[in-house]
DNA sequence: TAAATTAATCGTATATTTGCGATGAACGAA
DNA sequence: TTCGTTCATCGCAAATATACGATTAATTTA
């Protein structure tokens, strides 16, 4: 990637959008969303029970959707939970609606 | 990217709605959508005027937006027409509408 | 037929994504 | 303190994505 021409001025919410986009343009995240839209939380371990791939994988998956704001992790030692993020979701949420309801 | 266990067996909505997801990761795909959304359709040309990047790298995008099934051309001499794909559009609308609300 | 217009495609360079195993950090239990 | 458990991070390899300019293809106009 390069950028040689003038920056571009997207406007801020075509940005996010398509940034929130992005975090759930992946089959795993998705699945790993749909399960905490579905119910409340989960551990990183019942993920990788359901999730055929390396721990590690799918703790970048988490680490993706959580840099995007989609969700957020809380400490449980020796475990983590995950929630969807509190504030973000419904922005998501709402962009995401409105783009689709024009 | 490398595969080594076993095939994973996403749910065809999940892969579906993740290919449509990564086609919007983008700001420029979102413009192009909503132009296309709040508008009927639009020409090339017409891009190429409102976003500053060469005319073969939005051609990329529309290519990216045509591969994943959210658009469709029309060639109208020495145009080409883009309108959303009427078949996909609706689907994906729903896809997205059923995950943000489950 | 020749020239102009429009948009797709090619070729290339760089950056990002995706996967893995190995390692590291934090914490509770023994 | 030492050992296990849990999860994040590192380092690597391969694949994809993103941008560009140059070229090609298709069609209209002169």
């Amino acid at each position: 990637m390069s950028r040689t021409l003038a920056e571009l001025e997207y406007s801020v919410d075509e940005v996010k959008l398509a940034n929130f986009a992005k975090a759930l343009g992946h089959p795993v995240r998705i699945q790993i969303m749909k399960i905490l839209t579905s119910q409340a939380c989960c551990y990183t371990g019942d993920l990788t029970e359901i999730i055929p791939l390396a721990q590690s994988t799918i703790s970048q998956h988490l680490k993706a959707l959580k840099d995007a704001g989609l969700i957020q992790g809380e400490i449980m030692p020796p475990k983590v939970k995950y929630c969807l993020n509190k504030e973000n979701w419904p922005i998501a949420s709402k962009l995401f609606k409105d783009f689709l309801n024009p």
